[in-house]
DNA sequence: CTGCAATCCTGTGTATACATAGAGGATACA
DNA sequence: TGTATCCTCTATGTATACACAGGATTGCAG
């Protein structure tokens, strides 16, 4: 991804350090100094302030009073409150999609969706799988329910970050709930696409609690 | 409410800043001025810069590309994904508040309840139910579904200041609504409860829709 | 050796000077 | 008189110097 082009300073440093983040370079605990940033960055404090600032509104980092900031540590509570958040508002989008998605947007669903089906690589698989929720967000027609959850999107995979193990089980499960979605918005049928969607996420949450790795969440408030 | 004591001179500008555009002593398409904002607030741009970044990501004002921060105005599109939004989130509240309410809270509800059904006056009622809104949530266990939720209230109110004209008919059917998501909370019927809650939040649409400001919304893109 | 206190040091918070880019107006030319 | 170009002015973007607060360390006394 990456994203970097032509912006200010700030965005770039945004960019950069929630990559940096999302990719694991900068593990949770470890603090991050404005000075050292900006050297690090080769820029002034001012734009990885304002970055800074936004990352920890956007949740990816956090500023303990009077000790400067760190990429939190993730608890099995804010994993809940998360696939929460995600199993609700997925829900509503694909309840929306069903309404809204025009046949275009369909018949795109229903390519990435035979794609999904058979692609073997792991890495492209989970790709698909991404476009294929980015799409039915699209179709819901609510930038703020897209802005939201592509965020919480975002901070999951910080917890994930020993990626999709694709299990056999689990791509099939996968599969199959991705296909009984889709076959819910093309049958327009709003209601059981919400509950689908909601099943799915709460699928994903058991893997992911299944094949999380412990030393990455915080038992509760240790340091 | 007004929310500015002890903190850094950025807190305090995104405080005023804020209330003063939900209160509506900022108007939208009104341009912002980091100058001016310092000099009238009695601070430099710094801070001012932070917090306008902050009420940025937080919607409550705009960064035109090289036009400076204005109040945004919102249109009716904004209207709808704001209610869709609140539909979605305040129904998985309701959900899981009857899921996971205390006793205790239940009965607090249960006290706000019923002074939310004889109190008299406009400014006290409302507030009433949002103190019953928030209990909800709060019982809902979920600390980003609460932040979420309070931004997007805090943001209708900038389309709704002209406040709660609360007529009878309005008055008669959110109590009822108050009332029956509470029954349904404390029969721990989680369904019942979000169902009920997402209704309450569509007919609140239908009120702020017949009773809101034309001159308060752009068309489309107008300027 | 231990407890307390003063001091220093390291981090963010703030102010200000300078860089830069874009919009609007003025001017010159067709 | 219309249009195109250039200049200027203004508002944000950036760099840096200084203020300040809180924690850790060290020195002193009991």
């Amino acid at each position: 991804m990456s994203t970097q082009q032509s912006a200010g300073l700030a965005t770039k440093a945004y960019a950069q350090l929630r990559d940096a983040i999302v990719d694991g370079k900068l593990l949770p605990g470890e603090p991050l100094y404005e000075i050292h940033l900006a050297t690090s960055l080769g820029m002034s404090r001012t734009p990885i302030r304002e970055a800074l600032k936004l990352l920890a509104q956007d949740g990816y980092v956090e500023l303990l009073p009077s000790r400067g900031y760190t990429v939190p540590k993730r608890s099995h509570e804010d994993l809940r409150e998360f696939f929460e958040m995600r199993a609700i508002l997925e829900a509503g989008a694909s309840r929306y999609a069903a309404l809204r998605a025009t046949d275009a947007e369909i018949a795109q669903m229903e390519r990435l969706c035979v794609r999904y089906e058979t692609e073997k690589n792991d890495e492209k698989w989970t790709q698909l799988g991404h476009d294929f929720h980015d799409l039915i967000i699209d179709s819901a027609r609510n930038s703020r329910l897209r802005t939201i959850l592509q965020l919480l999107n975002a901070q999951i995979v910080i917890s994930r970050r020993t990626v999709a193990r694709a299990d056999a089980a689990h791509r099939k499960d996968a599969i199959r709930d991705h296909r009984d979605i889709l076959d819910a918005i093309k049958a327009r049928n709003d209601v059981r696409a919400e509950t689908l969607a909601a099943e799915h996420v709460w699928r994903s949450y058991e893997t992911t609690l299944r094949s999380y790795s412990p030393d990455l969440f915080a038992s509760k408030k240790s340091a």
